[in-house]
Parts: C-alpha cells; sequence; structure tokens
DNA sequence: CCAACATATAACCTAATAGTTATATGTAGT
DNA sequence: ACTACATATAACTATTAGGTTATATGTTGG
C-alpha cells in the first residue's frame, strides 16, 4: 500500500511535488531546482514512485515525471476521512462528503 | 524541527490518537492496546506531546493522555492544504470546504 | 515503612533517511 | 564511432526512528 505520509515527511518531496504541480519535469530540471545532488534527487523520486505519487515516462535519454493526482486525490479523501473519524461531530458533513466520493472522482 | 508531518507519519501514532478519541487513557491503557514495550510507547507519546497532538496531565502514579482535538485538526488542515493546492482545480469545493476552516475552528 | 505498581530513563541494536563522491550505463547528435 | 549529456548505481557517512531490555524513580495502599 503506498504510504502518502512517508511521501510527504520529507520537505524535498514536498518541494518537488509542488515543482510538478503544473506541468511534467525531466529529472534533470528537477535536480537544478535544488542544491542537492543528482543521486540524491534520484533517491527522493524513487521514494515518490514507492508511493505512486509521481509517475515517469522515458523519453530518450529523458525521464519524465509526473504528478499522480489520482493518488494524491486518493490520499487526500483518506486523510479527510480518518480526521473525520477522530473529530467527529464536528466535521459530520466533510465527513460525508468525503465517503460518498462527492469530490469529483473521474 | 517541530513538524506535523512527523507526529502523524508513523501508523503506531496514528493508532494511538484513534485510541484517544473517546476518553483519555493513561499510559498503562495505551501500552495494553499494542504489542510493542511501555518506553516504545512512551516515546511515541513524547513526540505527540512535542507536536502538541495530546496533552497530558499527572495523576498520582499515573499520566493520562488527551487527544488535543484544536491541534490536530490544524495539523490536518495544514496537510490537506498542501494536497489541496496541488490539486487544485480538481478539488476546488472540497478545498474551500478545508481553507475556510469549516472543521469547526478559529 | 515497604512492596507493588506506573512511569521514566539509560544503553543498546537495527534499519531507514538523507546526503555525499565517484563511476557506470544508455542515448543522441555530428 | 565518439563524445557529450542524462540518468543510474555503488560505496560510503552521519543521523534518526523505532524498537529492545534492564533499571531507576515516584506514588500509593496496607
Amino acid at each position: 500500500m503506498p504510504d502518502v505520509y512517508r511521501a510527504l515527511s520529507d520537505s524535498t518531496r514536498r518541494e518537488i511535488m509542488k515543482l510538478l504541480k503544473d506541468k511534467s519535469l525531466t529529472q534533470k530540471e528537477i535536480v537544478e531546482a535544488f542544491d542537492i545532488s543528482q543521486p540524491a534527487i534520484k533517491k527522493h523520486l524513487t521514494i515518490l514512485l514507492e508511493e505512486e505519487i509521481i509517475t515517469v515516462t522515458v523519453q530518450g535519454k529523458y525521464r519524465l515525471y509526473t504528478l499522480n493526482r489520482d493518488m494524491l486525490q486518493q490520499a487526500f479523501r483518506e486523510m479527510l476521512h480518518y480526521i473525520g473519524d477522530l473529530l467527529d461531530d464536528q466535521l459530520a458533513s466533510l465527513k460525508k462528503y468525503v465517503e460518498k466520493g462527492e469530490m469529483k472522482d473521474d
């Protein structure tokens, strides 16, 4: 099971996700956006891939990384569900929303 | 670095929060709900305390742990806000909910 | 007071994270 | 075919997380 908390627990990874918000990027472009080495970035990308938060497509010598919005959406929903259970009454309406899958899901 | 992601990133801690959903519990009661040692649980409780997700009151030889719903809510809102931003348009309605603090707040 | 119980702390282990540098592999353009 | 470039991998370091056992401390009832 993909663990979104693992993916989110590192600030560099959170930054990478932000970078990928609007457009897919090659590994090189991502590397250039940070001050850390290419292998370090690669490891973060591997973790994001493992948790299925991003996907990659090969294009010649490039690797193009893309945000997996479906997974993020699912994570979003799960988190809401979890916290909804904890906070119950306070969140009744929101919870219902989530459970019904009301959130424009494909 | 106090980090909400840190507190929520461990499943044992998330289980502890669930346990505390309906009632405050002593450390002993919490320990008994898991298969890991008392010092291990203690460490989780310390982290949750550091992130102010729970509070503790001393009662004689007991420590009574209580969920800090306000902080928990804030923590989740932060994470959801982050993910929501990544998803943008796709989640417009739900996102608004979270951002407006519709989840019982301020 | 003291024994039993609840909690705290110390010392230790292992695995995972997050980074490094150096080098290997794969691909494209000339 | 060679070279330059993009990516992958190997080997290493340091730190932290999550767990252990053993023991110390604090509290309470009898």
